[in-house]
DNA sequence: GAGATTGTCGTACC
DNA sequence: ACAGGTACGACAATCTC
């Protein structure tokens, strides 16, 4: 029998079957046996033709494991060409066992960290979720519509664009955490929704909206999630902090009632995938928990205030959470307001759908571009998703990847630090024109530009010569880069490069999801490609290549100031890749024409580009001190759009009140180009502040849980409240946020802070002194004026009139 | 024991 | 442990006399 699927989710047994589970087109479902591909692993040895027999007779009765077959290849390895035997065997499992048994060669072995699955995928070339036949015996099992085992081909293209995905929340009883949270505390309810279904789940009876469907209690609400999840049979479950919370929640919840959690397509129970995360399993549905994406992958390019549902919800829909002020043990004691918390509850998976399809195109270009599946996609972490690439890529150039390195080597690697970016001290003012130039991918053109690559490393001093590099020793050195044959990840990334330059050029006529997607996937791995170069779990690890990186990215952004300087602008900034000049005399043309002339000398992909120009800009000192402050600056565009870079205004860790001053203060400035009105401005709130007319809400300061509360060296104001919550029973888990005041109470700041709900009362001095004039203090005095003038009451400027 | 210095911590920039 | 280094600034902890 002949079907054609779209595989979801891959998994493989101890006989090297592998099996794919997945959704025909009239969204059937399909469970597919492969047995034609076997593990293997590479190994070198110049005397091929005498160990080769050896090798092949390796086997162990007792466990069924054996090796199947080996051949001899001609690869290359770090730049090099070897011989290489590929040693097939029988059993994923068995690797361990016949590695031993290689150790009386003393031969090297490599890929023999590479998951038997998703080696299948790439040496396949088969993209989940992308149409793929398969043609063998039909097998009975009542899970599945199909059960067929044969050999999987995928021949088309065609990605599965319109899966059927479920998104689900709960909500709990109870607001504090604690150890003994999940035993105590019911699920109250159960949000579902997907383009079919809309539902609340619950277990008490109020006056509701007709998506909430009432069941008698918490178990007979688990069992209902159940059911509706496996009659829908869903291809995608998503959550927010799913991994971590609703599910984990559920699966102790249907424990403590003896109900199987059994969700897989299979049939299976839910499961935890062993390592050190906790990533919830569900065999042949994808479970993605957004959170974890969001967290590791787009958090860089986004202005979080934090990662709840509700900040990201605002970032990434321009849309927070419905506000919604109940307490949820009173209200369901005394069955009050319940409607509105289902309301609540449907508002949240809204989001997370929403959210999902926002980043969806970003999670589905990566697996194309990787192989790997969606799952692991939607965990990864810039790293894993370097690697993951170059194992793909790996093929295509005939290369053969080193292997992760061992637990001493990360243990030293991790104590090795170098040498990176070059910041200039800006120079103070308050500016007219300014124009900010940056390099386009300054990194990855810069691996490319110089070949960059472990194997390249060249130790006759010949080839591209890196400026001179200091290492944490003070030890001077300078690296050279063969330039006569291109290395295996400066090819990799040239080409992404291009492709995203390619995809670049087609978006300047059209706006397209799936391009603009594709787009911030090629440029997220080749600018992640540097920063694992320099990172101790990486299989390219390589100290030299990444310092000789930052040290040729050195080179060219000083010598861009030094260009921009001979042409006589006047450079007041620059940080690792970009630099900004004040035109004063000159014209925008005259930035233009500059650009045009550094780019001809600079090397193919290689650019210097316009970020902007800026009408005004503010660059401020250190506090305390007279010098510039780098990483710390505001510019206004032409459209009166305002960029502030570093200023509090900007950290989360400061106050409400801080942030919004300091916020209005820059815009008064670069919008009216004078002071004047900004320090009335301040004037006046410095007053109210001492006058008691601030909420409380505007002094609360908010500063995040990195640790565990006992391994703190320093007590800390957020640490000490953190104690004080503790002791309440609330959540002080590390990532928890600290929210609190600095209240009235005697003593140093830790002694005064306090957690929102247990203060009336702010210590307006310390809001005066410690929040609100450090903040603007270094803006007003690039005009001219000093603290103490800040400081002068009102009244004397009401003299005036 | 007050004032200066150093260390810890969180957050941001690129 | 799951990309890197550079930087600011608050506050506590420690040193210094």
């Amino acid at each position: 029998m002949e079907i054609e699927f779209y595989p979801l989710d891959i998994d493989y047994d101890n006989n090297s079957v592998i099996k794919l589970i997945g959704t025909t087109k009239d969204g059937k479902k399909a469970c597919v046996y492969d047995d034609s591909f076997r593990p293997y692993f590479w190994i070198f040895n110049d005397d091929v033709d005498k160990i080769k027999d050896k090798i092949s007779k390796i086997s162990n009765d007792i466990e069924n494991i054996y090796v199947t077959n080996v051949e001899v290849h001609n690869k290359n390895y770090l730049n090099k060409e070897v011989k290489a035997l590929k040693v097939f065997y029988n059993n994923p499992r068995g690797l361990r066992f016949i590695l031993d048994e290689l150790n009386d060669f003393g031969i090297e072995k490599k890929e023999i960290d590479i998951n038997f699955a998703k080696r299948y995928l790439i040496d396949k070339n088969i993209t989940m979720m992308t149409l793929t036949k398969i043609d063998g015996e039909v097998i009975n099992d009542e899970n599945f519509d199909y059960c067929i085992k044969g050999i999987v081909k995928q021949e088309s293209q065609e990605f599965y664009d319109n899966p059927k995905v479920l998104a689900v929340d709960i909500e709990v009883y109870g607001s504090a955490g604690g150890e003994d949270k999940v035993k105590n505390d019911p699920i109250l309810m159960i949000g579902l929704l997907s383009k079919d279904i809309k539902k609340v789940i619950t277990w008490k009876k109020f006056k509701a909206q007709d998506y909430v469907e009432f069941v008698n209690s918490e178990a007979e609400m688990i069992e209902k999630f159940i059911e509706i999840v496996k009659n829908y049979k869903p291809d995608i479950i998503i959550g927010y902090n799913s991994d971590s919370f609703d599910f984990p929640y559920i699966k102790a919840r249907a424990e403590k009632y003896g109900i199987k959690l059994n969700l897989g397509s299979d049939n299976s129970n839910l499961r935890f995938t062993p390592g050190l995360q906790n990533n919830v399993k569900i065999n042949g549905i994808i479970h993605l928990d957004l959170l974890k994406f969001i967290r590791k992958i787009m958090a860089a390019n986004l202005q979080l205030d934090s990662y709840s549902l509700d900040s990201v919800a605002k970032e990434l829909l321009q849309q927070g959470k419905k506000e919604v002020e109940i307490d949820i043990v009173e209200a369901w004691d005394n069955i009050k307001d319940l409607e509105k918390f289902s309301e609540y509850n449907l508002h949240d998976v809204e989001l997370t759908l929403e959210i999902f399809d926002k980043i969806f195109p970003i999670m589905v270009e990566i697996v194309k571009l990787t192989n790997m599946p969606l799952f692991d996609i939607s965990r990864i972490s810039y790293g894993q998703l370097v690697e993951s690439y170059l194992i793909k890529r790996a093929g295509d150039f005939n290369e053969i990847l080193p292997n992760k390195p061992m637990h001493e080597d990360i243990s030293e690697r991790r104590l090795a630090t170098y040498q990176g970016a070059f910041v200039m001290e800006p120079k103070i003012g308050f500016y007219n024109d300014v124009a900010f130039f940056d390099f386009r991918s300054l990194y990855p053109s810069i691996i490319v530009a110089k070949n960059i690559y472990p194997g390249n490393l060249n130790s006759n001093k010949e080839g591209y010569e890196t400026p001179e590099i200091t290492d944490e020793n003070g030890n001077k050195k300078i690296y050279y880069f063969n330039t006569k044959r291109e290395g295996f990840i400066p090819e990799v990334v040239r080409d992404l490069i291009i492709r995203r330059n390619r995809i670049k050029e087609i978006m300047k006529t059209e706006d397209n999801v799936t391009l603009k997607a594709r787009s911030y996937a090629l440029k997220t791995i080749a600018n992640s490609t540097y920063g694992m170069y320099g990172f101790f779990g990486a299989r390219y690890y390589s100290k030299e290549c990444a310092s000789s990186i930052t040290a040729f990215g050195r080179q060219y952004i000083k010598d861009a100031i030094k260009k921009a300087e001979e042409e006589d602008f006047l450079v007041i900034y620059s940080d690792t890749d970009s630099l900004s000049v004040t035109l004063g005399n000159k014209t925008k043309k005259d930035a233009l024409n500059f650009l045009k002339k550094i780019n001809i000398e600079l090397p193919s992909l290689m650019e210097l580009e316009l970020e902007g120009f800026y009408p005004r800009g503010i660059f401020v000192s250190k506090k305390g001190e007279t010098q510039g402050a780098k990483k710390k600056y505001a510019l206004i565009d032409e459209n009166g759009k305002i960029k502030i870079t570093g200023f509090e205004t900007i950290r989360k860790d400061w106050s409400i009140i801080v942030r919004e001053v300091q916020l209005k203060v820059i815009e008064m400035i670069l919008k009216e180009g004078k002071h004047e009105n900004a320090l009335d401005y301040v004037r006046k709130i410095i007053k109210e502040i001492k006058d008691k007319k601030i909420d409380l809400k505007k002094m609360v300061i908010k500063e995040q849980l990195k640790m565990p509360l006992e391994s703190y060296k320093q007590i800390g104001p957020h640490v000490a409240v953190a104690r004080r919550m503790k002791l309440l029973g609330m959540d002080t888990s590390p990532g928890t946020n600290i929210y609190f005041i600095v209240s009235n109470e005697p003593g140093i700041i830790r002694d005064k802070a306090r957690i929102p709900s247990e203060c009336n009362d702010y210590d307006a001095n310390y809001y005066i002194e410690n929040q609100i004039m450090p903040s603007v203090e270094k803006i007003f005095e690039v005009f001219g004026i000093t603290k103490d003038q800040v400081l002068i009451q009102e009244q004397s400027k009401l003299g005036d009139f």
